[in-house]
DNA sequence: GCTTTTTGGGTTTTT
DNA sequence: CCCAAAAAGC
């Protein structure tokens, strides 16, 4: 990338782009919807499309909003935008949905109720604050989890309803019915402690713009150009907002969308994929190019990704084409083994041998499609000392003692934060339980004050006795203490000195489970992270809307993570593993959202195999441990949608799965002797089988297992069996382990 | 109020 | 199987 100043003359940043990109770059008044199919470019053409405006003059830095969905993206952006300007450009409207309108928020929040310094909350504070809103209605917490509710909250925050606009038809059976005035319970009690929940920043924002036209007008005169990233994954409200700054009375909207329909796989987080597809009629007159000339992978992975998507019926229909001319690569390699631990191993010693011939680690990576199945894979890479890290596990705020000690701090900036000092008010042990809190809350009421100002009062009063006395008091000394050192000697030195004083770090010192050193490091970690904010203010703001911290220098290590992490990525090399019917894709995906899922799973492979640059090795067991016990898996429907010119398959293990089939009665009708490039064709589908249940065992009947011995069916589940064994109790077994007895 | 036992549930999670 | 959260016990 060019680093030089450009003059505006002779845009050379425009040289080396092709013309598709070009269209899609010099294309700046009027709505435009650029379609970038993976690996095509698209982070260079939203980069430079910037530059451009800037250059040309059209646009003042202020006077571009650009949005991206995730913190790294607009890191991204806005550090290749500065260097295509020769500039750190600051003043910027660039950053995540969730960033900005915090931005907006604080500056009229007045209009929803809230003062400019509301707090947000993290996902611990609002599932206390909806036990709390559900105490009243005495619901069953087993039945209705606050989790749950939360989660209805936030479907309706997602797209853009306040409680007074859930109407009583969309209010679900949840909660008995209840669930819309347990929603507008929460939202008061959000505006009493003047705080926001994540979602409420976008809909607090939407309600400003949709009921202030000045202020929406303020806005409408500042953003001349919108550009949004990821549009494919944008939700309900997030289009709203959209839509709100981008149409105007007078003039073309200019707004550039970028998207991949291909590569929409948010949808259970709220996302519409329908954002995307209908884009054309939203913005009349809309331009759409297409990027799809693929600079990163080889021909046969193109074409493989492309066999797959092309399954999929809601397209908007793009073609990857290889954008370099040189080889047409290896093929993507299926090898079929025995089960998951063979799955590692095989995979464990591809990749040393990978090594071996001088491949970087850090150009591989492991994605699958849950969290938990990286489990074998760390497991062999530890015994082989194979270096590698999981990306996207826990994450560094959301770690207990790093949500605690940032309550001490919002505590210290905001001493009306009553869900952050009721975090910590007995951490350490205080000797305040429920009942003591109780109190503590409705002193605080009968005083009309916040949390912190009532327990001063019940210290004064001698409300509190005993121990719990000392202990409170000490803390409010340290708030006290630390707010005057905060004064003098600034909040890095407060900050740490709160903790100390407060008994925070003393607790962990004292702890001697193994993870306490750890924690330890991780708060000196946080303390450090600090220092690089001039105020603690600006220290909460950022972490209250950014998860991740920095990737660390990167080590020369193998990447595990979800095929969902892996959005954006690159590798020269991918394995993927656990493609069985089931698993990838999900059970639960199928069982919960049919077609529509089936299509996002599918849109999930082929996230997946388009991560490849060179090589792409896909992975099926045909049984895996799930929970206690071993099951069997099918090969996943979408092996056999990628084009079998593209494939080349190995591994001895469906082989031996035949014969076995074969011996087994449930898949003797199968058709087993059709054969594929030397790969026989599994036996029937799982759904199949559900389909005949041909093994005829009915409940109660008795049967013999190996190892187990007799036993009595309880209950039949397709081809599954509950089985009470008479010596070895109750297991779910495939039905073709056991065999009927008379 | 705190610690131990039981039970129940178990994808994906950019913000 | 393995973790978190609720219930029971001290």
């Amino acid at each position: 990338m060019t680093q030089s100043l450009i003059s505006p003359s002779s845009p050379e940043y425009l040289d080396r782009l092709n013309p598709e990109q070009r269209e899609a770059i010099e294309t700046t008044e009027g709505p435009l919807l650029i379609l970038a199919g993976a690996g095509t470019g698209k982070t260079r053409v939203l980069t430079t499309r910037f530059a451009h405006i800037l250059l040309e003059g059209r646009a003042r830095p202020y006077q571009i909003l650009a949005v991206t969905f995730t913190n790294k993206a607009a890191r991204e952006m806005r550090e290749r935008v500065g260097a295509l300007l020769g500039e750190t450009a600051d003043g910027l409207w660039l950053g995540t949905f969730h960033a900005l309108c915090a931005r907006m928020l604080r500056r009229h929040a007045e209009y929803v109720g809230l003062t400019t310094g509301f707090t947000i909350l993290d996902t611990d504070d609002q599932i206390r604050l909806v036990r709390q809103i559900m105490e009243p209605f005495r619901l069953d917490t087993k039945r209705w989890p606050p989790q749950a509710l939360l989660g209805v909250f936030q479907r309706w925050k997602d797209r853009g309803l306040t409680p007074g606009q859930v109407t009583p038809a969309e209010d679900t059976d949840f909660a008995g019915g209840h669930a819309r005035k347990l929603y507008a319970a929460y939202q008061d009690r959000l505006k009493a402690v003047n705080a926001c929940d994540f979602g409420d920043l976008m809909l607090h924002t939407l309600e400003i713009l949709r009921t202030q036209p000045d202020v929406l007008a303020q806005y409408h005169r500042l953003f001349r150009y919108i550009l949004v990233d990821e549009y494919q994954d944008t939700n309900t409200i997030q289009y709203l907002w959209l839509r709100l700054l981008a149409k105007r009375d007078h003039g073309p909207s200019n707004i550039a969308c970028v998207g991949d329909d291909d590569q929409s796989i948010y949808s259970w987080r709220g996302a519409e994929i329908e954002n995307i597809l209908r884009f054309e009629k939203d913005f009349p007159g809309a331009k759409v190019v297409r990027l799809e000339r693929n600079y990163r992978s080889t021909a046969q992975i193109l074409a493989a990704a492309s066999g797959l998507i092309a399954h999929n019926s809601d397209r908007l229909g793009k073609t990857l084409r290889p954008g370099r001319e040189d080889a047409q690569g290896e093929k993507v390699q299926i090898i079929s083994v025995w089960d998951s631990d063979e799955e590692a191993r095989i995979t464990a010693g591809a990749i040393e041998r990978l090594r071996a011939e001088g491949h970087p680690l850090s150009q591989i990576a492991i994605l699958m499609r849950a969290g938990f199945q990286t489990r074998p894979f760390e497991e062999r890479f530890l015994t082989l000392g194979l270096p590698y890290r999981v990306v996207g596990g826990l994450r560094f705020y959301e770690r207990a003692e790093i949500r605690d000690a940032m309550a001490y701090m919002r505590v210290l900036a905001q001493p009306a934060d009553d869900l952050a000092f009721e975090r910590i008010i007995n951490v350490p042990k205080r000797g305040v339980g429920a009942a003591g809190l109780q109190k503590l809350h409705h002193e605080a009421r009968l005083l009309n004050a916040p949390l912190s100002v009532g327990v001063a009062h019940a210290l004064e009063t001698g409300m509190v006795k005993g121990k719990g006395r000392e202990a409170l008091g000490g803390l409010m000394e340290a708030f006290q203490r630390a707010r005057e050192t905060r004064e003098s000697e600034g909040h890095v030195v407060a900050s740490e000195q709160l903790l100390e004083d407060s008994g925070y770090l003393q607790m962990w010192r004292d702890d001697k489970t193994p993870e306490a050193p750890g924690r330890l490091d991780n708060i000196k970690e946080l303390l450090r992270a600090i220092g690089d904010f001039a105020s603690l203010e600006g220290f909460l703001e950022h972490v209250a809307l950014v998860t991740e911290t920095e990737d660390k220098a990167s080590a020369d290590t193998v990447s595990l993570m979800t095929l969902h992490g892996a959005k954006g990525l690159e590798f020269d090399t991918v394995f993927l593993p656990g493609w069985e019917e089931g698993v990838f894709p999900s059970q639960r995906s199928l069982d919960e959202g049919g077609l529509k899922s089936l299509e996002e799973e599918r849109r999930l492979a082929y996230v997946g195999i388009t991560r490849a640059r060179k090589r792409a090795v896909i992975l099926h067991a045909a049984r895996r441990r799930i929970y206690a016990n071993w099951q069997d898996s099918m090969p996943s429907r979408f092996i056999d949608e990628i084009p079998a010119d593209t494939v080349e398959h190995s591994g001895q293990a469906m082989q031996e799965r035949r014969q076995l089939a074969a011996q087994s009665s449930i898949f003797a009708s199968g058709p087993l002797t059709s054969t594929r490039g030397g790969y026989g064709r599994p036996a029937p589908r799982v759904t199949d089988v559900v389909a005949d249940a041909s093994h005829g065992i009915a409940i109660g009947a008795r049967v013999f297992h190996q190892k187990f011995g007799y036993g009595t069916v309880l209950a039949v589940e397709s081809d599954r069996l509950h089985i009470n064994f008479e010596k070895a109790g109750e297991k779910r077994i495939m039905a073709h382990f056991v065999e009927q007895v008379s």
